[in-house]
DNA sequence: TTTATTTTGATAATGATTATCATTATTATA
DNA sequence: TATAATAATGATAATCATTATCAAAATAAA
C-alpha cells in the first residue's frame, strides 16, 4: 500500500525538473531548502521506490555513485570524461524503434526476454575536447 | 613505469579465463587457491590498473558491485532481473560496426568526441522465463 | 651486489547506502 | 469527527565495497 507524502512529491518533482542527473547529496541539499529538516534517508528511500515503480531511472557512472533520471523522453547518456557530466542524447522515434528491435534480435539469440535497455556512452563532451 | 609481478599475471589470467564476470571478491576467493598469501588489496589495485590500460573491462550491475570481463569478442551485456548472473551477447563483425556507425551519429548531436560504449539490457534469462 | 623503485599484504579509513526504531503523518473505520 | 491502524519520516547506527597508508618484499637498474 502506498501512502502519500509530501517528502515523495518534491522529491520527484525536483528529479523530473532538473536536467543534470542528480545524486542523493545533490537532491537533499536542493531539497533542504523546500523541508528544511527532510533526512536523507528519505531521500535514499524514495528515490529507490520511485525507480521500483519506473518513474525515475537510476544510471551508474564512472564513479561509482548512482545518479537519478527523470527525463521521459527516449534517450542514451553520454558521460564525458573529463568533467564528468552526463548528457542526454535524444532519440527519435523512428531511431528508438530501430535501435528496440536491434537489441530485441540480438536478446532472441540467447533466448531471453528483453525488458530493459540502458546506453551508456563516453568520450569528451564539446567543451572538454576543445582543450 | 610498469614492474612485473606474479599476482598481476595471475588475476589477469583469472579474467580472461572465466565467463562469469567475476567481482573481486570472486576473484579473491578463487586465487587464494594459486597465491595462499594473496591479499584483497592487490585485487582492487590490479583490476583497477588492468581496466586503466584497456585489457579488461569494468561492469556495474544492479546490485551496485562492479564485476570484471575478460572477452575480447565484441558483445553487450544482459543481466537476469531474477538469477542477476550477466551474460555476454557476441555481436557479429557487421553488427558491431553497424551499432558503432549509429551511435557515432548519435553523439555527433552533442558534438562530443565517441570513445567507448557500454550497452546493458536486462529482462529474464532462458532459465528464468520459464518458471 | 648494491641501490632505487614498485608492488605487496595487512589493516585502517572512507563514503555511499541500508537498517533500525521511536515519532509523526496519512488513511481507514467506527 | 474521533480513533485506530498503518506507513513514512528523520536521526543515527550498521554495513560493506572500495581506497589509502605503510612497512616489508619483490623486481629492475646500476
Amino acid at each position: 500500500m502506498k501512502k502519500y507524502s509530501r517528502q515523495r512529491e518534491v522529491i520527484l518533482e525536483s528529479i523530473k525538473m532538473r536536467r543534470d542527473h542528480p545524486t542523493v547529496d545533490m537532491l537533499y541539499e536542493d531539497l533542504k531548502l523546500q523541508i528544511p529538516n527532510i533526512g536523507i534517508a528519505t531521500i535514499y528511500r524514495n528515490v529507490s521506490e520511485l525507480c521500483n515503480c519506473g518513474q525515475i531511472r537510476k544510471i551508474k557512472c564512472e564513479d561509482g555513485v548512482y545518479r537519478y533520471d527523470g527525463n521521459e523522453e527516449n534517450h542514451i547518456h553520454f558521460e564525458c570524461n573529463n568533467c564528468h557530466r552526463i548528457f542526454d542524447i535524444k532519440l527519435e522515434e523512428k531511431e528508438s524503434t530501430k535501435i528496440k528491435n536491434e537489441l530485441q534480435n540480438l536478446v532472441n539469440t540467447i533466448n531471453a526476454e528483453f525488458d530493459k535497455q540502458e546506453i551508456m556512452l563516453s568520450g569528451l563532451c564539446e567543451k572538454c575536447k576543445k582543450q
